[in-house]
DNA sequence: AAATGCATGTAACGCGTTACATGATTTT
DNA sequence: AAAATCATGTAACGCGTTACATGCATTT
């Protein structure tokens, strides 16, 4: 069976060569910096974390701190950071598209064209409010001293914005012709009404 | 649990409303037409052709050819129209994004920058034969005379060229800044070696 | 003679989400 | 008093891919 190496344990590696972190940690911290290209739930990171722990890639030890709940912290090893090297060696697999809205849409022909154009505009402004998230960290990246890692976060938030301005503007144009995709088949069906009359 | 509802069986029934088929045909169809947002593979299609026989969403008939292999045609019935547009109804989920290449880079600092760049090439190539064949469909849906999906199909398509027009911009500025990186490194490089010797 | 395409399927496997469980602390 | 957040996990489930199996026809 061929390796299917989804990467879901090497995020954790990579974000643990920054800082030392519990698991709620590296939960937090993957939606806040490269939430927009990845996603990792807790059902995924606590047992992937035990295997890392398991074939040496991270050691770890409990925190105690009086009133708060005990945190596992994990720091990752020498070996981790082999397997870390050698996985960014490995060419990136392109990724399986899965867009629904796209799939609704392309059968739009069986469906009421303003219900498409709600489903665009609700598209544009969860697309929108992570635009703003990313100009914010854009400006924050430059306007931090430089890390070694800040031109490739740049890199990856230049890539969101350019992508998300271009859907922007797709739900822009999209909407324009749902709105008279609409009218004509509602001018049609009072024409129908009247010559029906 | 929750409603997965993941759409795999929709996108067959959505093909059958524009002609009967078989399973291999839908898988053709797939790639063809909304391959570049939706993918199914030949494991996923014909056990959910079979589920959606035994509820009566679609029916089948045997085609009997000489010389080739049988085929199974599938067409879809009023119930599998009714369930259809229920599904067409009901807001479409936004994708989780996973994007290996935008993870190898975030973690860049970590690699060499001609590796990156590499990686960055051979999307922007794969991405580029993809936008030819979109620019190609867009041509051919505005040549043929109007279908009720015409429409539709070309606001589907338009998204493509849009997003990947947006990754090619950010590929060309990408594999630059990529190069400046490797430049500066290499010659910090010989700066040590000068002052070392 | 070998490889590719047509055509239909099944089995195994693993990835990932969701739901559940627990319990303390902090905020409303 | 209730809700949300911190914090760590496990179990169940289903989705989807990959690999495998079969066999005939066509192409190289």
């Amino acid at each position: 069976m061929a390796k299917r190496s989804s990467s879901s344990t090497e995020v954790l590696l990579g974000l643990l060569t920054i800082e030392p972190m519990s698991g709620y940690d590296l939960g937090q911290t993957i939606r806040a910096s490269v939430g927009h290209f990845w996603n990792e739930s807790y059902g995924q990171i606590y047992p992937n974390l035990k295997k890392l722990a398991a074939g040496g890639f991270v050691s770890s030890k409990t925190e105690r701190r009086k009133g708060k709940p005990d945190r596992q912290v994990y720091s990752i090893t020498a070996k981790g950071r082999q397997r870390m090297a050698n996985w960014l060696a490995v060419d990136p697999q392109p990724e399986i598209p899965r867009n629904e809205l796209l799939l609704k849409l392309f059968f739009g022909a069986q469906a009421s064209s303003t219900v498409l154009a709600r489903y665009v505009e609700s598209m544009a402004d969860r697309e929108r409010a992570v635009l703003g998230m990313l100009d914010h960290a854009q400006a924050q990246i430059d306007a931090q001293k430089q890390y070694p890692g800040s031109p490739f976060w740049k890199m990856v938030t230049r890539f969101g914005q350019l992508e998300l301005e271009a859907h922007l503007q797709w739900a822009e144009e999209t909407i324009v012709h749902l709105d008279q995709l609409n009218k004509r088949t509602a001018t049609a069906g009072k024409r129908k009404i009247h010559a029906g009359n």
